[in-house]
DNA sequence: CACCTGAAGTTACTATGGGTAATTAACGAG
DNA sequence: CTCGTTAATTACCCATAGTAACTTCAGGTG
């Protein structure tokens, strides 16, 4: 009822509504562009997250910028949860084939918790998303060099290939996600082991072991 | 002359012109796509690989077909070339941690060479693409997993890996690719040393492999 | 040779989406 | 109370993927 005198909705001018300020920061955002992503597949739309956040597109700009930038950020929490999955399944143990699987297999579970989310994030064409998507890989890549490093020190072996094989690995868990995403792919599981059995023992080593 | 009354240049109407056949085929346009892509980077456009073809737009979608569609038949060469790039560099040798490292400094220095033939082709965030470039890293996996089972069974060992390693290690290649197109990686031969030891031994083997 | 008919091109258009400009309301300072 | 600054909205621009409408060529048929 308000002031229905006042043309209650046809032909709005533009300019600022009556109301107080929104409550809405880049967190509430990106939750949902994760919810429209989810929903909508990769292909979402920034005006579709604006719409779900319950604003407009020139606020989804002022508060986590453009579609890169809100890629990379997406970025930095899936890898955070993926950083974070590994660690739970590592809790403690001491570094071994066992856990090498655990790690894998965790990985492989956040994506394909986060389908969508995973596309959104990988992909990308322009240049610039093509360094954030090298850019997504250093989030996980770091963490996982610095461990690498460490182990490898303390285990008296050459601890400056940490760096290369992070990058290898988050690249090989990279495809591994999207072989196992898109079906077409054994069970997960087995995949992680099979991986694992690569990692650990390498190519010329160790024979037979099945699963 | 003909009717220069009607309008000699100025708006042309709609409709084929004079002169005869088109003599440009889909691979002459996957040249010109090339050429373009190598100019303007990875965003290039439909548009833009029409004119570098001497030809228009409906024209390309006739003869290859929509953005996804030709990505993928770029893709198709791009493997190609990394397949082949990878053959010649192991001509003759027996499977060894040398060609091993061979294998992979080959495949970089295609990537290199096609910088942004590989962003393009690596990237796009739609659906259709996102199983797109599931295809690509297919053309790359089928060919060397058959060759890592024909090698672990002659081995006698277990073959069943081959598929999940191959795309593990096509993975692993796609962003090592990544990495070294951006700078800020070290040298390429490094990087393919650094993760032929990884490959080849493992992570728990062999001390001391510092080049 | 006149005349259809389908294939092969072209220009022109639509639709969508990223990003920005123009515009207006709220709010705090003087 | 007024006024400038800030925060929000609607409306717009522009690029590009993809398609429709339209026109000419080629070849067969009377």
């Amino acid at each position: 009822m308000k002031q229905t005198d006042a043309v209650t909705s046809i032909a709005r001018r533009p300019g600022r509504p009556p109301g107080g300020h929104l409550a809405i920061d880049a967190e509430a955002i990106l939750d949902a562009a994760e919810r429209v992503i989810e929903h909508d597949g990769p292909g979402a739309s920034i005006e579709a997250v604006a719409v779900e956040a319950g604003i407009t597109k020139p606020i989804v700009y002022a508060r986590v910028g453009s579609r890169a930038e809100l890629a990379n950020a997406l970025a930095d929490r899936l890898a955070a949860r993926m950083v974070d999955a590994a660690r739970r399944a590592l809790a403690g143990q001491a570094f071994s084939r066992a856990s090498l699987t655990e790690f894998i297999a965790a990985n492989l579970r956040v994506v394909l918790t986060h389908r969508n989310l995973f596309l959104y994030v990988t992909g990308g064409s322009t240049e610039q998303t093509a360094l954030g998507r090298l850019g997504l890989a250093e989030r996980s890549t770091t963490p996982l060099a610095a461990g690498l490093e460490q182990w490898r020190r303390a285990a008296g072996l050459d601890s400056t290939v940490a760096e290369s094989w992070a990058f290898g690995i988050v690249g090989m868990l990279q495809m591994a996600s999207l072989w196992v995403i898109d079906e077409s792919s054994p069970d997960p599981d087995r995949v992680a082991d099979h991986l694992a059995d690569l990692l650990w023992w390498g190519m010329a080593g160790e024979p037979g072991r099945t699963t």
